[in-house]
DNA sequence: TCTGGGGTCCTAGGACCC
DNA sequence: TCTGGGGTCCTAGGACCC
């Protein structure tokens, strides 16, 4: 049977979301997606990058992931609202549920895009997307594009034709004439190094890509060269997964509102992220054994070292203290911007060996953490806080709230970076 | 008016073992 | 003493995605 993929894609997600709320729920007239505007960051807490525009902004050249400074000066007159994940989760689900109604084979691929598996679905595939397409934008009042093909790679460049609330097919037929023209950054899998070193083999469109030899693309760039040049090609047998593989790492970073440079407060700001990674360790059962601390500097460079553990471990204190070495060991004391702690060689038996001289008591300090992280789930992450993030005064020690969620990729699960736990 | 935060995968060199 | 080859693990760095 012809296998029949979409690709489903909400037109600019975190801004059409805010648009909608505002109509419906603040009784407002103005609609976000028909004026220059977009959701971006804080600037005054150096969070401020672009994270989602409309189209009038986009024709001001404003991009998403650029300074909010930068948009700003291409188009002075730019509306900025700030971000509210809460309601992008909410959205999100909203349109998932309509999804689901037309297969349950459904992978969710980001929070605003996923690939459905039509197959044996419908006779009718395009005419099924519109379909689609108009029950989206009735019930829930927001747009997507909506990408037909035979394989997610060709559902997903054709989600990406022409915007907003659209359906486009690409079947293999139509990739000459649909998708050979196009320039070769537009293709999934080919950022800004890749069009780099394409351009400099005289490579500018994927058509020119699909008919490069396999050893021109293998001598430079790999085993990288021959993926993208499947994709050129409109090759790409991967299947819709329906539940997420489980992580591999777990990583949680933040950007200081001010450059660190005290050795103190660089380790309280590691406690804090230690806290939240462990706490969704512990949620998903999970064990490590490598931490790695990663820091970027005043002047944007960035570093990182890791540390392996002979036993893996789920405990805050122990990802913490293993973070400070890991610390230690990679920081001169230029100032910093931002921090972060990810955690990776993953085990999922939750039996722990016990070493013969581990020095702490594993169970009573595992069943300590656990019930924090119960009493913060029952009551909310403000109920405990450690004595170490107060200040002497008994105020909140200066930390900005520094979970901010982002252009995320995050699957459905327990949203516990979305949090912060200070 | 300087550029967030969450991931995955690949490559390469060195240590160490058989 | 000098010569190998293959495998795994660890670490760092880079590239890509949303």
């Amino acid at each position: 049977m012809k296998r029949v993929i979409y690709h489903v894609d909400v037109n600019s997600a975190f801004l059409s979301w805010e648009a909608v709320y505002r109509l419906h729920h603040l009784g407002g007239r103005l609609d976000l997606r028909e004026i220059p505007s977009a959701v971006g960051g804080d600037q005054e807490k150096r969070h401020g990058i672009i994270l989602a525009k409309s189209i009038p902004a986009k024709r001001y050249k404003v991009r998403t992931g650029e300074p909010v400074a930068d948009a700003k000066r291409k188009c002075p007159g730019l509306v900025l609202v700030p971000p509210n994940y809460e309601l992008y989760n909410r959205s999100s689900r909203a349109l998932l549920r309509i999804l689901s109604e037309y297969t349950d084979q459904i992978e969710q691929f980001s929070i605003d895009e996923a690939f459905m598996d039509m197959t044996g679905c419908t006779e009718d595939p395009a005419g099924t997307a519109e379909k689609l397409r108009e029950q989206v934008e009735r019930e829930l009042g927001f747009t997507v594009n909506i990408g037909v093909s035979c394989n997610r790679l060709l559902a997903k460049m054709a989600s990406d034709f022409k915007k907003p609330n659209r359906v486009h097919t690409l079947w293999p037929g139509e990739i000459g004439e649909k998708m050979w023209e196009l320039p070769v950054r537009d293709l999934f899998y080919v950022g800004h190094a890749s069009e780099r070193k394409l351009k400099n083999l005289g490579i500018c469109t994927i058509g020119q890509l699909a008919r490069t030899p396999d050893a021109v693309l293998y001598a430079h760039m790999k085993s990288h060269g021959l993926l993208i040049k499947d994709y050129a090609n409109g090759i790409d047998e991967s299947p819709v997964v329906t539940s997420p593989p489980p992580n591999k790492g777990y990583g949680n970073s933040l950007t200081t509102p001010r450059d660190v440079t005290d050795r103190g407060l660089a380790k309280l700001y590691l406690l804090s992220l230690a806290e939240t990674v462990s706490a969704r360790l512990r949620a998903d059962g999970a064990m490590i054994r490598v931490v790695e601390v990663s820091i970027r500097d005043y002047d944007l460079r960035f570093f990182h070292h890791q540390r392996t553990m002979a036993t893996p471990t789920d405990l805050t204190m122990e990802i913490y203290g293993e973070a400070c070495r890991c610390l230690e060991e990679l920081w001169t004391g230029v100032p910093l911007r931002h921090l972060g702690i990810h955690t990776t060689g993953v085990t999922r038996t939750l039996e722990r060996q016990l070493g013969f001289f581990d020095a702490v008591d594993y169970d009573k300090y595992r069943r300590a953490e656990e019930a924090v992280d119960s009493l913060r789930k029952r009551y909310g992450q403000d109920i405990i806080k450690r004595g170490s993030f107060l200040a002497p005064q008994g105020k909140a020690h200066p930390f900005v709230d520094h979970m901010g969620g982002g252009i995320s990729r995050e699957k459905r699960r327990p949203d516990y970076s979305r949090e912060m736990i200070l």
